[in-house]
DNA sequence: AAAATACGTCAATAAAGCTGACATATTTTT
DNA sequence: AAAAATATGTCAGCTTTATTGACGTATTTT
């Protein structure tokens, strides 16, 4: 009987209905946004297990290798992370012969950041699994279509 | 003499050109989703923050909102974690009286899960400026662009 | 009665981030 | 020239979120 009693006390808050798409927020695309890139970083995670790095790796090779002789500090800039999160990532990277580091011409304070050829062979084999997958999103789309979603991530941002 | 030496050899190495869009590799469209992803998921970790909750209490608390009496081998499944990382954010979740277990009225070994008031409200205000911010990022888009998006981001998935 | 299932929990570990503090080299400002 | 600011590196300690492996309990299925 007491136990009887608690439970119905309990049940009495519960909610058993689905929060719906109500007061103008859409649930679904919330959704899709966390499977799709759930399974968007699942590809190279993979890969970098092998090599022992995990996805801050993968986020600093993919950058330096997009703009070869950016600095530290546009790599945290970019990341939002602290520069003592990125300092352990970069110096493995560093260490492993993926990126290079030369002090900047103009301002020698600066370290720019350039990744050897294993640094770019990396990127693109981590690049590769996932334009597969987003060729196979694409697939029949038209070019307009591909710059409407590109025109919606961009808004998805901050800094626009 | 020696130290210009080993800055000429490490520099033979080095790749200063751009990884750019290249066999047929798309890098913007990698950018585009991983800079919409964090500032996505930014919005909800300001308010987490203040009640010492972080993702993975969001994670929880949304899809227990969206489908009251899932179980936990159901979240499991959709969050693609294990069992013991589940079981920390679920135990503080219960305790700190956001959702409810109830035995399963079929199958008395399942737990499902049920949102509270509290727990609900805590999912809407979590939902609210990610909304605010797809919302912006499709302003003057038309139902079409919208569905097409949506189109996209479900063939992002693994499951389809 | 035995096996499988759903869940909980203990222990140990790792990756990735954080804050704060401080050091060094270099450039800019006063 | 001296002082302040900047770019980077590093030390120490901490937190969150995840992992694997092992084991226990209740319940259902075989």
């Amino acid at each position: 009987m007491p136990r009887q009693m608690s439970q119905n006390a309990a049940r009495a808050e519960l909610l058993a209905t689905p929060m719906q798409n109500a007061g103008s927020i859409d649930f679904e695309i919330i959704e899709l946004l966390f499977f799709a890139y759930r399974d968007f970083v699942s590809d190279p995670d993979q890969i970098l297990i092998k090599s022992g790095f995990g996805r801050a790796h993968h986020r600093v090779v993919h950058f330096v290798n997009r703009e070869p002789g950016m600095t530290v500090a546009d790599l945290l800039e970019t990341l939002q992370i602290t520069k003592q999160s990125l300092a352990r990532v970069l110096k493995q990277l560093i260490d492993s012969g993926y990126i290079h580091q030369v002090a900047g011409p103009e301002d020698r304070r600066q370290r720019k950041l350039y990744p050897t050829q294993a640094g770019r062979d990396l990127a693109l084999a981590l690049a590769e699994p996932q334009s597969r997958r987003i060729e196979r999103a694409f697939e029949g789309a038209s070019d307009a279509t591909r710059e409407s979603v590109k025109r919606f991530l961009r808004g998805m941002q901050t800094g626009k």
